[in-house]
DNA sequence: CGTTAAACGGATGACACATTCCATTTACGG
DNA sequence: CCGTAAATGGAATGTGTCATCCGTTTAACG
């Protein structure tokens, strides 16, 4: 591969995440080839598709995620592990627009996701029952509660731009010392709120 | 004006109302006028441009809301008015995709917004004062949470669909339970996150 | 019944965007 | 240095979606 190619390839990468970043995972390809100083057609050498450009740019971003959710697991305090995959993959979405937000709400079957969903919703069902068994989660605290927490997380950064990182780390604090148990009547059942159900983009006519 | 004409003008707007709610402020006039039953060009002698439509199919919602900041105020007990209204408008975001999500978001300037927005904003802002006073909300609760809560709120319904009511109830019970004084550590100062600020649509290049 | 507002269906035109064609430039192995 | 294949850029192409309007037909109402 020449070497020019490869740091096109590379400037069109970085190109990707700061506009997806930035201003969320509707930007249009022509934008990011701008950016990224090439043209379109360059582009489309590298990536043949902009989802396949997509899947790249975020892969990194995703195994970040995954990552945190391990280190949870190996935290020895569950209800510490529990806060803190939850403030980190909320910060994520807070610092990349794209990611999350978008991508897991209109790519829901790009890449092969679905294994790792599944890991990781095991992940976190585990993470949950720990910190249940330790009396610092509440008992009717359910994990599809993280799907609203991050639902919620979704539309605060999505609204609040420029601000989003403190947003939505206020909102984070909140709602983890909602869950924290001890003090507070008990929650109605919840809704069934799986993250495969998660906004199918809104079908036309 | 023709009896037809008014009956034909009442089902437009019933079913923008309808489109609207069920699926957000971007359907196609194309497609409300289908619903209605009406040709798209009969949509436009009744409402010259898309904004007039989207401004009398909304405004009595609009209605509703300060109607509740109003009996809120006037409620003896600002706790119950505090939560009364929160839960209130929450409802009508789940309800009702359109409003509130779409409307407040992306239509800023439209309407008379701006006097009606200051006056439920010093609205809140007394509520707020009240509520702290006697003592039930908690005293590093800041106005603007109001917005977070919304843009929280906008988020579950936006992602959950089929599921929204019951899921915005939910997170509007963590969060009201929250927001209850007495049982957490203080929040760190808040992210200035104002109304007027909110979304502005994310501008093209 | 005639008049005329109202409604209809099918344009019209604008816009935004993904993707591709082909002539031109450029890296780099010899 | 030079030749060549790879890489690139600029301008198309094609598609889809919409808001909005035109000329004709329908039917309400006096």
């Amino acid at each position: 591969m020449r070497a020019d190619a490869r740091h096109n390839r590379e400037r069109i990468l970085r190109a990707a995440r700061e506009a997806y970043a930035v201003r969320g995972i509707d930007v249009p390809v022509t934008t990011i080839a701008r950016r990224a100083g090439v043209a379109a057609a360059t582009l489309y050498r590298h990536f043949p598709t902009r989802a396949a450009l997509i899947n790249e740019a975020f892969a990194e971003q995703f195994a970040h995620c995954v990552a945190a959710l391990d280190e949870a697991l190996a935290d020895p305090d569950p209800w510490r592990g529990f806060c803190s995959v939850i403030e980190k993959v909320c910060a994520m979405q807070a610092t990349d627009r794209g990611f999350t937000g978008a991508f897991l709400t209109q790519f829901p079957d790009a890449i092969d996701y679905d294994s790792e969903r599944t890991r990781a919703e095991d992940g976190i069902a585990e993470l949950v029952r720990r910190a249940k068994d330790t009396g610092q989660l509440r008992e009717d605290f359910d994990p599809t509660d993280i799907t609203l927490l991050l639902l919620a997380n979704c539309g605060v950064v999505e609204g609040s731009q420029q601000v989003s990182p403190a947003a939505s780390r206020r909102l984070v604090t909140y709602l983890l010392q909602s869950f924290r148990a001890g003090h507070a009547e008990p929650l109605a059942p919840p809704a069934p709120l799986e993250l495969h159900q998660i906004h199918q983009p809104a079908r036309r006519h």
